[in-house]
DNA sequence: TGGGGCGCAGCGCG
DNA sequence: GCGCGCTGCGCCCC
C-alpha cells in the first residue's frame, strides 16, 4: 500500500498533459479559457482530502471578516494561505500571515506546475462545511496576480457547482454565464485572460451535504 | 391526474 | 464578495 507522497510521486514523475486526463473538457468564450479533467482517482482523493485536513491550519474565524456595502460579515467558509517566502496576502484591506509549504501540498503545486508549465508561489486554501457555505462572485485579486499565468483549482471532496459571469454581461447579455461541476479530484485551470474579464462563484447548493476543500495555486507578484 | 404547497435557485439591492 | 427579500419554477404528494 503506497503512501499518499509516493502516489503522487508517481504522478509526478510520469509525463502528463491536462488534455489527457479522464474527462478533459475545454470551454473557450469571449476573453475566456477554461480546462476541466479528473486529475486524482476518487481512493487518491481521499487520501489526500484527509491529508489536507489534518494539516491544513485554518484562519481564526473572527479574523475573517469581508465588508460589503458598509456592513461587515463573517464569510461563510475557512481559509488559509501558503506560499513561498516574501509572498504577502491581503484580504479585505488587512495584511494576513502565511504559511510555508507542507511536503502534500508542495506536492500537488509540482505536479500542477507540471501540467501547466507554470511555477505557483501561492495557494490559498478553501474549506466549504456544506452547501451552505459558498463563494459571491468576484475576480481573483486582481492587483497582485501574474496575468500572465494561469490560475489552477484542485477540489476535493463535495463535488459542487460553480459558475463564471461576464464582468460586462449587462451591456453584453449574449455572453451567458458558464456552469460546470467541479468534482472530487478534479482540476480546473483558469486560464489568460479569463481572470481579468470573467467573474466566478461557488453558489449555494442546498443539497450538498458534505465539506469540499479546495486549493487555487497563483502566481503573485513579490511585494518589494 | 392535476392543483397546491414547498423548497430551492436566481436575481436585484444595500 | 456578504445577506436579505422577492419571484418563479419544478417537483412531490395526495
Amino acid at each position: 500500500m503506497m503512501s499518499v507522497i509516493e502516489q503522487l510521486n508517481e504522478i509526478g514523475n510520469k509525463p502528463i498533459e491536462t488534455k489527457n486526463l479522464k474527462n478533459y473538457r475545454r470551454i473557450v468564450a469571449e476573453h475566456l479559457d477554461v480546462e476541466t479533467a479528473i486529475l486524482f482517482d476518487k481512493r487518491l482523493s481521499y487520501e489526500i482530502y484527509k491529508g489536507l485536513d489534518d494539516a491544513v491550519e485554518y484562519y481564526e474565524e473572527n479574523s475573517l471578516k469581508v465588508k460589503v456595502f458598509g456592513k461587515w460579515h463573517p464569510v461563510p467558509r475557512k481559509m488559509a494561505t501558503y506560499c513561498d517566502e516574501g509572498i504577502t496576502y491581503t484580504f479585505s484591506g488587512l495584511t494576513m500571515p502565511t504559511r510555508n509549504w507542507f511536503p502534500l501540498l508542495s506536492q500537488l503545486r509540482d505536479i500542477v506546475t507540471k501540467l501547466t508549465g507554470f511555477d505557483y508561489n501561492f495557494v490559498l486554501v478553501n474549506r466549504y462545511e456544506n452547501g451552505n457555505q459558498h463563494i459571491g462572485e468576484h475576480r481573483d485579486g486582481e492587483k497582485e496576480i501574474d496575468p500572465s499565468s494561469p490560475i489552477v483549482s484542485l477540489s476535493f471532496g463535495q463535488h459542487r457547482d460553480f459558475v463564471f459571469r461576464h464582468s460586462n454581461s449587462k451591456a453584453r447579455p449574449d455572453l451567458t454565464p458558464i456552469k460546470m461541476e467541479l468534482p472530487n479530484g478534479s482540476i480546473l485551470v483558469m486560464n489568460p485572460p479569463t481572470n481579468q474579464f470573467w467573474l466566478h462563484s461557488l453558489p449555494i447548493r442546498k443539497k450538498a451535504l458534505h465539506p469540499r476543500i479546495n486549493l487555487t495555486f497563483r502566481k503573485i507578484f513579490r511585494s518589494e
